[in-house]
DNA sequence: TTGATATATTATAATTATTTTATATATTTT
DNA sequence: AAAATATATAAAATAATTATAATATATCAA
């Protein structure tokens, strides 16, 4: 079924090295939780200050301050400060296709 | 910047279900481990049996084993036996997106 | 049936994530 | 300067993940 003649693993070309894979595996998971994926979803639509954020996913503000900087550390999210509030927003354009592809195979089923 | 006039939240359309972002949140986080990320990586050239992936993967048949039935769980893969060797493949055809995505992000770069 | 092969399971230790509450900092307004 | 607002940090408790080693099961071949 395999190409594998005798217990001769079979060789893949163009695998991602391992280095890639771990950081993008680190981008990922942190991607990776429910409230983040609905931060995402909605920094998609523009910036927004964390009470904002908060509001909308009805999480406590250190909650919703902690997530956004999760997200930010990974190089996921980006902010300004303008006098005592921050606007969040999407770093990574990338995460787009992620998105996406969730809501491809999440909405409307199951 | 921001719709919001006096401390009143801003309503963002069309977001995902907090019961769809969590099973979402489940699967991908599912995906986002190096060693499995390559997994799903080469089970998109075919099906492989654990012995091979195993060793495509330079990891431990226990190890492998473990990873490839944590993905089939979440409904990632499916597998089939064939007398003593068990076939595992891609059983949700969007992780390809997923897959494109880190591609397109981490490949030749950083 | 015995030995060999392919895969799965279990147990454990170590690490990392998550949640919550309390508190701190920084900026603006009065 | 004091009060109010917006955000960030810390600490603690719990839960979840990961890695590893040892062992079990299941099938095949002799």
């Amino acid at each position: 079924m395999t190409a594998t003649a005798k217990n001769l693993a079979p060789v893949i070309p163009d695998l991602m090295s391992l280095d890639q894979l771990k950081n993008a595996a680190e981008c990922l998971k942190c991607a990776s939780h429910p409230h983040r994926l609905r931060i995402i979803e909605i920094l998609f639509q523009g910036k927004f200050t964390v009470d904002d954020i908060a509001s909308l996913c009805e999480l406590s503000q250190p909650a919703t301050s902690g997530h956004l900087r999760l997200m930010e550390a990974k190089g996921l999210l980006k902010s300004t400060r303008y006098g005592r509030t921050v606007y969040y927003s999407v770093a990574e354009p990338h995460l787009k296709g992620i998105i996406d592809c969730i809501r491809d195979r999440f909405q409307d089923q199951q």
